[in-house]
DNA sequence: AATGAATGAGTATTCATTCAT
DNA sequence: AATGAATGAATACTCATTCAT
């Protein structure tokens, strides 16, 4: 049995060590609060070893950007290419980027937060990435308001920008302990856009 | 003629100039990265001067805050009291807190990003306000779904979560050479919401 | 009756005020840590009024200086120009210095803790004027080693040194609460400075 | 030949050399008003440096106060386990620790200027050392007057302060250029005491 | 693959003093 | 006699990054 997804431990591989403590640190603390020294401590590794994988500290910003914009992506993807009814694949779609908003909470609480912190050319980058999954996401809505199964009444970038305010909004006040589970939530959110699309 | 809501410029008072430079830096830059340093000279002042009015760094993005969060409350307050339907009442506060939080963009982009930088009493503090306000637009929608005009298929906590969100998320795609205006952008935020509502 | 030692309270004249404030605060934190802000304040005043009568912090300092040597150089005079016998006279102003160094605590503690922070000129004349005080204990020391009733085998200065140095050190260990009277501690070091002295 | 005890040149180790300075500067014109600045550049070195090797300030002082706490802690244990009387104990004690300040003029005078300048716990720890000693000291003369070769007339532990005053009290007045040899201050004053504790 | 000493530029904050009123 | 706004220089400390080993 391969051992793909487990929690970094002291045995784990170093550059998983420094991410996955990277990024409990940059959750909690913000980028910029976060030293490169407490970094190294957490996974419990020296500087040397973060600099000998990692070229610098925004590096490992970017990678945690990059590993959960993999993981929607190819959710997105995996929705919009079903055979199902646009609004089924819609729904799933929406629902889904709530749930793994919140099974990676930290990595989103980074993304939201500390986004505008990358340089200037691996931003870019990130937000080309982030276009292309809002611009899939978009498609499905025209889809709808073409056929007529959507209301046509707003315009769909800010449909997409409305629904995706809400997982923006999540980390500021989602706490797992709470009455609701992800999926409930995830839900309700679906809901709450299909409702307001409805013609 | 009072001067009454003027730009800070070299004649102001000097607080209201270090308030101002403070407030357009902290949007551009980002809190940590705005020196006190950078500040006073966008001011045009000293140091001293700075702290001669301000207990910290801390204190000027509290002041910031506070003041989005006075104009916000205030409007909202007006809306809740008045006497129209409850529908109405919703919507008028629903667009208007997008207008607003468009008029004072750089206010409500350093308001999300910058929250969790504060002291942590000065962030109690402000959660509170946040609360309170939170729960005024609550009871507007807890008391639409009472009467039936409203659906209560969500729970109204996430119905203002989610409409807030949209709010958040405002400052990461709101440019204001774009297509529509502030008012028309309230408008259709506006009535998402309230086709998410419909029973 | 006249007002001549009082607690220097909300009615007290500004001067006293601030010395007495001063005097508080350069022996509980030292004078390089308290601010002059801590002091006007203490005093309830501002730092205008403070200004107005001191020309700089250190002419606190100094003041504080004169004000304890002065009480010490009075008592020793009056010691020394007794007719008793010199056993007598030096036991008398051996135990008297210490009575007062305890009297006035804060202004001991300050004098030994802080005197090499003032100014050069200033703490020229400090050192004469405690150089002079000095000098008259060890003449009484001289005399009674010229008569044959001290012993001679210390060089005086060396046994004033000796004796001032319990003075010095008195602020290191002297707690108002403990089982001694200032009175009975002053016994004691006289006694053991007289002992130390027997031919 | 081992290069044990060497002046700190430009070879010496760093935190050596940035101790020495330390010493230096600290005696020279007191904690407070001697900046990390001042000593780096006297050490040859960088901030950075300094803090690579001590955790703030405040460290250096308390390495500075371990380092002569040391040193004459051991110097009395050895005179203390001694099998001569306790009167030769108790004076070669007494003027072992003459010797040793007068040696360490610098570590001497920073000690008693600037130990209330350490932050609350380390001050904690260097009471509670100082007592050590101290107590050790106060058992020797207890153990004379016990037997009789000791008056027992004066407690004590007031011996003790009136003998540690004379310390303390020495870099007020000490000067290598003096007439005196640092043995023969330390003869002159361990006799003071011997006499003074004479039955 | 990894260490850890060292850099140097940068950080927020403090403070005694001045001065127009 | 007294205010309080303002200065400007100084302070201790932090940190991402480099590099010889």
């Amino acid at each position: 049995m391969a051992r793909t997804t487990q929690a970094p431990g002291e045995t784990a591989p170093v550059p998983q060590r420094l991410l996955a403590a990277a990024t409990r640190l940059f959750a909690e603390q913000g980028f910029d609060r976060t030293s490169v020294q407490e970094i190294v401590e957490a996974a419990g590794v020296t500087k040397g070893a973060l600099y000998h994988y990692f070229g610098s500290k925004d590096d490992l910003l970017h990678e945690i950007y990059a590993r959960l914009l993999r993981v929607q992506q190819e959710h997105l993807d995996a929705f919009a290419e079903s055979s199902a009814p646009v609004e089924e694949r819609l729904r799933e779609a929406a629902a889904d980027v709530v749930v793994t908003s919140i099974e990676n909470t930290d990595d989103a609480t980074i993304f939201f937060r500390s986004m505008h912190m990358l340089a200037p050319e691996k931003q870019k980058q990130v937000r080309a990435d982030r276009r292309r999954y809002h611009e899939r996401f978009r498609a499905l809505i025209e889809e709808g308001q073409a056929s007529g199964v959507f209301s046509a009444a707003t315009p769909p970038d800010l449909v997409v920008d409305y629904h995706f305010g809400a997982i923006h909004h999540l980390s500021s006040w989602y706490k797992p302990d709470g009455p609701m589970s992800p999926q409930e939530i995830a839900d309700h959110l679906a809901d709450l856009l299909m409702r307001a699309l409805r013609p």
